[in-house]
DNA sequence: CCCGGAAACTAACGTATGTTCGTTTTCAAG
DNA sequence: CTTGAAAACGAACATACGTTAGTTTCCGGG
C-alpha cells in the first residue's frame, strides 16, 4: 500500500508546512520531531522527504516566505495610505497589528527561531528583517522632518515600537475580550502619544526618577540633537 | 582519578548554572545538550547529576530563581520610590530596564523557554509572572485614579509597556551607542507620553479605523475585568 | 494499453542524548 | 587513623531522532 489513492503532491506539501508551523510554534524548532510531523500530516516519516530537503530547509522556507509576504503587504498598505507621513504611520501600525494577528504563528517563528537557522540562512532572514525595520524608521524620520513627531532617536523608537506592537501577539486571542479593531486603536494611541510633538509641556519629561528638581531648565533644546554619539568605557 | 583535588560542590553547582544560562540563551533549552554543558563546566556528563535533578529541573530552577529575584528587587525599588504614583511608575520603568540590562540571559530564558517547562513547573512560573504584571497594572490604575494618567485599558497598556521595555534586551549591548541611562530616559519618555493625560487634545485620538460606535459605552468600567484566560496550546 | 515518474510505504542506519550505575578519590569529622 | 559522605570518573543503556534506501502503487501522457 503505497502511493495512496487520491494522493496529491501539492496538497501534501501544504499540509506539511501547515502542520510544521503549528508544531514549531508550540514546541519550538529543536523540540519538533519529524515523526510527529509526519503523523500529523498522515504520512510516514520518510515520505516527508518527497516534499522537503531537510528539517533546516523546512524552517528556512517557512520564515523566508513569511518575511517576504510581510514586506510585500506592508508596501501595499503604505502605498494605499498615500503620501502624508502621519497617515502612513497609522497605516503601518494598523497593518503591522492586523497582519500579526492573522499570522501569529509565522511571526513568532520568524522572531524566535532565527537562532535555529544556520549562518547562510540566518543572514538572509536578518537582511529582510532589517529592511522591514527600515520602513518604520523612514516613516518616523519623515514625521520628524515635518515637525509632527518629536523623537530624539528614531532607531531606538522604531525598535521600541516594533517590540510593543509585536508583543501583542504573545497574548492576543481571537476570542479574547478585545477585538482586533479595539487593539489597533489602543496601540495606535499608545504609539502616537509616545512620539507625537506635544504643545507646551515639552521638556524634562524623561527626568531621572529621583529628582523632580530639573523641571524647567532644558526646554526642548535636546530634542533634536543626536544622542551622545560614542560609547562609554565599560 | 575522581573527586579532583580542590573540587568544591558549591563552586561546581554555580558553574553549572552559569554555563547552562549561556547555553540555553544561545541555543535554546531543547538544543542544549548536557554533554556540551559538562564540557564547558569541566566535568563529565554523569557528574552533572551530583548537582542537578534533571535537565528539566535545571531549567525550572534557573527561571524560578530569576523570577523570584525580579519580584523582590522590584518591590524594593518601589518601596524606595515612596508613595507618589508617578514616582513609582518611573521607578518601575527604570528598574525594569536596568534589571533587564543586567540579566539579559535570565530574562530571555524566562520569557521564551516557558513553553519548555512541564505543566506543574509552567504553572508556578506563570503565577510569578502574573504577579509581576499585576504590580505594573496596579501602578497604572493608581495613576488613573489620581487623574495623572489617561488609559482606556490598564491591562492592555501594561502588557504593551512590558513588551516594549523587555524588547530592549533583544538588541541592547553594553558597548552599544547608547548608555543604559540614555535608554532609560528615552523609554521613560516613550511610555509616559503614551499614557499621560494630555491637556486639551484628549478625545478622539484612539478613534477606531472602522467603527467609532463602541466608544462611549464602556468608558473605563471594564478596565478592571480580567482578560479571557490565557491558554497554552493552540 | 502501457510505461515512467510522482508519491507513498517499510525498514533500517548511524548518531546523539538524557540518564543510570558502579567505582574511585578526596576531605573533614570522630 | 578511620570512616563515611561528597564529588568526581568512565562506561553503558535505552531511546529518539534525522535521514537514506529500496520497494510498491497510483495516475496521466504516449
Amino acid at each position: 500500500m503505497a502511493r495512496i489513492s487520491g494522493s496529491n503532491g501539492a496538497r501534501t506539501a501544504a499540509a506539511i508546512r501547515s502542520s510544521a508551523r503549528g508544531l514549531i510554534y508550540r514546541h519550538g524548532y529543536a523540540a519538533m520531531n519529524l515523526r510527529e510531523l509526519a503523523t500529523e500530516v498522515g504520512i510516514s516519516p520518510g515520505s516527508l522527504y518527497n516534499h522537503i530537503t531537510t528539517k533546516q530547509g523546512l524552517l528556512f522556507d517557512l520564515i523566508a516566505e513569511h518575511m517576504a509576504a510581510l514586506l510585500a503587504e506592508t508596501d501595499a498598505a503604505l502605498a494605499a495610505a498615500g503620501p502624508d507621513p502621519m497617515a502612513r504611520l497609522r497605516a503601518f501600525i494598523a497593518h503591522h497589528l492586523l497582519y500579526h494577528f492573522e499570522r501569529r504563528q509565522e511571526v513568532f517563528i520568524a522572531n524566535f527561531e532565527l537562532r535555529s537557522l544556520e549562518p547562510p540562512n540566518h543572514a538572509r532572514v536578518v537582511a529582510m528583517r532589517r529592511s522591514y525595520e527600515g520602513r518604520l524608521i523612514a516613516l518616523l524620520d519623515a514625521g520628524v522632518a515635518t515637525g509632527e513627531l518629536d523623537i530624539p532617536d528614531t532607531h531606538v523608537a522604531a525598535y521600541a515600537i516594533l517590540a510593543m506592537l509585536t508583543g501583542v501577539c504573545t497574548w492576543y486571542r481571537p476570542d479574547g475580550r478585545l477585538s482586533k479593531e479595539e487593539l489597533v486603536a489602543l496601540h495606535t494611541r499608545l504609539v502616537l502619544d509616545g512620539v507625537r510633538r506635544h504643545r507646551g509641556e515639552a521638556a524634562a519629561r524623561a527626568a531621572p526618577p529621583a529628582r523632580p528638581a530639573a523641571k524647567a531648565q532644558g526646554k526642548r533644546a535636546r530634542a533634536k540633537t543626536p544622542l551622545s554619539p560614542r560609547r562609554r568605557g565599560g
